[in-house]
DNA sequence: ATCCTGGTAA
DNA sequence: TTACCGGGAT
């Protein structure tokens, strides 16, 4: 049926060899939310500084970014690059809080609706699309919804688990029946992957570093 | 010069 | 399907 190793397999695999990420520990909901917009296309550290300017300047609250001028928002994240897209993005992910009346407490969403509705009336929010929306549900409200970005595209694709033509929802079908519907487990995996695309399975990957090099049938076709 | 925890409008 | 948005790190 379905070629390559199996995904179970694989996250304990990277689990053995990365250990555990534990990403976004600590953070507010609401700035778990911000960060979702801030890192599209965008190295996590540029997201960091755009994140310290807006708490700088007490934006890192809902109410607060509902009220300053877009200007203003675009000049605190300029480091995160796309600043004045993002700053409408971030405008429109407050108004969505508000018309929810979780503008003082945006975790509310998380009981508000159950998860394919509040991940359709996330994906209606200018700016929110499949990724994004999937992230705000797994890290800022704690609710089990695979996340499927362009490393879990490129490491299954070579992995031989994917084709590489499959939709985003083909894919994210694939984690949900194969893996246990873990919160936890979610959390993990995507961050386990995050971290073996951007270190070893690069867009000129580095197999003989790889953890998944025995089972992988990438590493045989590249030199290094 | 390429890539980074994408999404929208055309 | 493609053009566009964009600063920062390597």
């Amino acid at each position: 049926m379905n070629g390559g190793p199996a995904l179970p397999q694989i996250y304990e695999r990277l689990l053995a060899h990365f250990g555990s990420q534990h990403w976004w520990p600590g953070d507010t909901p609401f700035e778990v939310m911000v960060g979702a917009v801030l890192t599209q296309n965008t190295a996590w550290t540029n997201v960091e500084k755009a994140i310290l300017r807006l708490r700088e300047r007490g934006l890192l609250d809902a109410s607060a970014m509902l009220a300053a001028p877009i200007e203003i928002l675009a000049e605190s994240i300029r480091p995160a690059g796309y600043y004045n897209v993002k700053a409408r993005r971030l405008h429109a992910l407050c108004a969505f809080l508000a018309e929810q009346g979780a503008l003082s407490d945006p975790y509310r969403l998380r009981t508000a609706a159950d998860i394919p509705t509040l991940r359709q009336q996330l994906l209606a929010v200018h700016g929110i699309g499949e990724e994004t929306a999937d992230s705000i549900l797994l890290y800022a409200l704690d609710l089990p919804s695979f996340v499927v970005d362009a490393y879990t595209r490129r490491i299954f694709t070579r992995l031989g688990v994917f084709t590489g033509n499959e939709s985003y929802a083909a894919i994210q079908a694939r984690f949900r029946d194969q893996m246990p519907e873990d919160l936890a487990c979610y959390n993990e995996y995507h961050a386990l992957i995050v971290m073996l695309g951007k270190s070893i399975c690069r867009p000129g990957p580095r197999c003989t570093l790889c953890p998944l090099r025995e089972t992988c049938g990438h590493a045989d076709r590249v030199s290094d």
